[in-house]
DNA sequence: TGAATAGTTGACCAAATTAATCGGGATTAG
DNA sequence: CTAATCCCGATTAATTTGGTCAACTATTCA
């Protein structure tokens, strides 16, 4: 597992997008300019995630994404696994063939929390981000700070409680790599 | 939040020392061969642990690092914060200057799954994850299968299932081998 | 039909950032 | 004093981020 830049533009790009699926295909450059992230980069992460068979894409005139699957079976850990290659947390490869027992050692400390992280983040779907997201936005609305609000930092953080509820996809698995 | 090789190496390295802080000092140079992480690097990533108050440091021969703080306190979010500074999530450097609120938006988005993921991260302590290295170890013994073993690398996930109790997760483990 | 247009696709490249190493200092026990 | 150890700034290596460009594809419209 690997969080960086790149999963963080791919989870909130793909928000961008469920927030909008249903008024037929989004562009790219839409999105690039709604969420400020460059259009080339975006390009980049789409093409994965489209190779990955989270979204389909549409060409020519009135062209763009659309969800490939439904937003509950979407879960971050499939956008991110999506743009983000897997590390390989091992020394020998998990092939075995370490020398002793102490790099498995290693590899052993971290895959498992490596797993933990894993499930968490499989346990949150897409739907659920957005749903909060059209929450939060609408309640900005209500309250007539549409225009120009300038977000509260010390408010941030806790903003996820809107969530209606965590779900769990169970018994779907990853698609799992086993080594060997 | 970020997830690196970076902060795998400092968990990896602090459970190593977690496992053995007892016996005193652990020197850099110990944990570097056990772990396999080369000493340089450990240096560096320990002058951040303990410039953030994790570890303290002895010099001199006998010397070496000890925890700072019960193990219990510290969770796996505070070493990998420790080592890996934030990302700057927003595009306004959380400065509220930006020009709409479309960048508000993009920082909101990734912030509020940025704190589940932390949330989650912080309630997973050392003492847990050097308790359930110590359990494995132990069992290997008892199987005699201390020297020379090979570690099986269908088990390797499932491991984690020895834990004591973990917090947020409905102890569904499922067998994922994030790829090596 | 076929040209113009809106859009994706993919290869390649450069800048910026991070990861990791190196070389030398400090500090202290014996 | 000297060896074991931490400490730290500078440097190099690797990766990430983001940009450019030249196809390619489908739609629209004349």
């Amino acid at each position: 597992m690997r969080l960086t830049t790149k999963g963080r533009f791919a989870v909130t790009a793909m928000i961008d997008l469920g927030m909008r699926h249903q008024r037929g295909p989004v562009t790219l450059a839409g999105i690039s300019e709604r969420q400020r992230i460059s259009l080339s980069y975006l390009e980049q992460l789409f093409g994965r995630l489209r190779r990955q068979g989270i979204v389909d894409s549409v060409r020519g005139p009135g062209g763009g994404y659309t969800l490939a699957q439904s937003m509950l079976d979407i879960s971050v850990a499939d956008i991110i696994r999506a743009v983000d290659e897997p590390i390989d947390a091992t020394q020998c490869g998990g092939l075995g063939n370490c020398h002793d027992d102490r790099e498995c050692m290693t590899h052993d400390l971290w895959m498992s929390l490596n797993s933990r992280i894993y499930d968490y983040l499989d346990s949150v779907n897409l739907d659920e981000l957005v749903t909060t997201q059209l929450a939060k936005q609408a309640e900005e609305v209500a309250h007539g700070q549409a225009q120009g609000h300038k977000h509260d930092t010390r408010r941030v953080v806790g903003s996820a409680d809107i969530t209606p509820g965590l779900m769990h996809k169970s018994g779907q698995a990853h698609k799992t790599v086993v080594n060997g």
